[in-house]
DNA sequence: TATCATTTTGAGACAGTTTATCAATTTCAA
DNA sequence: TTGAAATTGATAAACTGTCTCAAAATGATA
């Protein structure tokens, strides 16, 4: 397999390193998988790799997704009843606008808006580490 | 029952007859009670209700919590594995400036974020219903 | 490279939240 | 008052995610 993300596998070893935790096959197996990924939930993530490897656990998958979480290269969303893991390394930073119609989920940028939290953040004294911005709505095509 | 909350018992009259369904004890009962929170989920609601009504099912809560959403009077936020229904009336819209450090929430609003979301919105052909934007930092104490 | 304590896995049981089912009841227009 | 249509309550079922535990894999050490 080729291992195209060398950079996010030295962070999970460095994380794997400093938990007394270990690197496995599966974990291998599901970071290349999901940092293929914009964002993606356990269940599409235990469907895709099905193909790779039929014994994969569905537990594994969110228990190697969560610690993905904890080594800072995921993070996890909660859209409705399902909960999305993104991955953090394929753009810096994103927010959803996000169709109440269709599920359709479009990504987006705004330095100004990012620029006026920094601001209201001061204005009461923190300090942001990390924020969440969606826009719930209905797209063009489900407007009618 | 005092009905102190005119304003929203007309639109959710609105809403019943525009859709052909009907006004029922529970749901006047369910509105009230919900009205004089900001925000609640469904199990604590039910819980709250027992004393009133000892037989209204939880699913009744359910199924009229999400009616208050279609008929724009609740909107449901989904917090890790429990949806809570805000009471739109309560407040306009406001954010959330949340501590890490403490769990020290901050309410805000900022005008200027609002249009530039509606741009945004705009932009990629969307029409916003709502939205949630959250900041996760530390608060001026819990810096240190 | 063999050993072996420790971690991880897979499979399914389990738990918490929300929705579906359906007979009995209630609403409301006529 | 009547009766078609909607609603309710009770519970089963669905769904997402976590826990359990015996078996397997890892990796530090010899």
């Amino acid at each position: 397999m080729a291992n195209t993300h060398v950079k996010e596998m030295q962070a999970l070893k460095e994380h794997l390193g400093k938990h007394q935790l270990k690197l496995t096959r599966q974990r291998e197996l599901i970071l290349n998988a999901f940092l293929r990924q914009e964002h993606i939930t356990a269940e599409a993530m235990y469907h895709q790799l099905a193909k790779a490897d039929p014994h994969l656990g569905l537990a594994t998958i969110y228990r190697t997704l969560n610690l993905f979480c904890d080594a800072g290269l995921a993070q996890a969303r909660h859209f409705g009843s399902q909960t999305k893991y993104d991955n953090v390394a394929h753009k810096g930073h994103h927010d959803h606008l996000i169709c109440t119609g269709c599920e359709k989920i479009v990504e987006f940028e705004n330095e100004e808006i990012e620029r006026l939290q920094e601001e209201v953040a001061a204005r009461n004294g923190f300090t942001i580490k990390t924020h969440r911005l969606e826009l719930y709505g209905l797209c063009s095509r489900c407007r009618h």
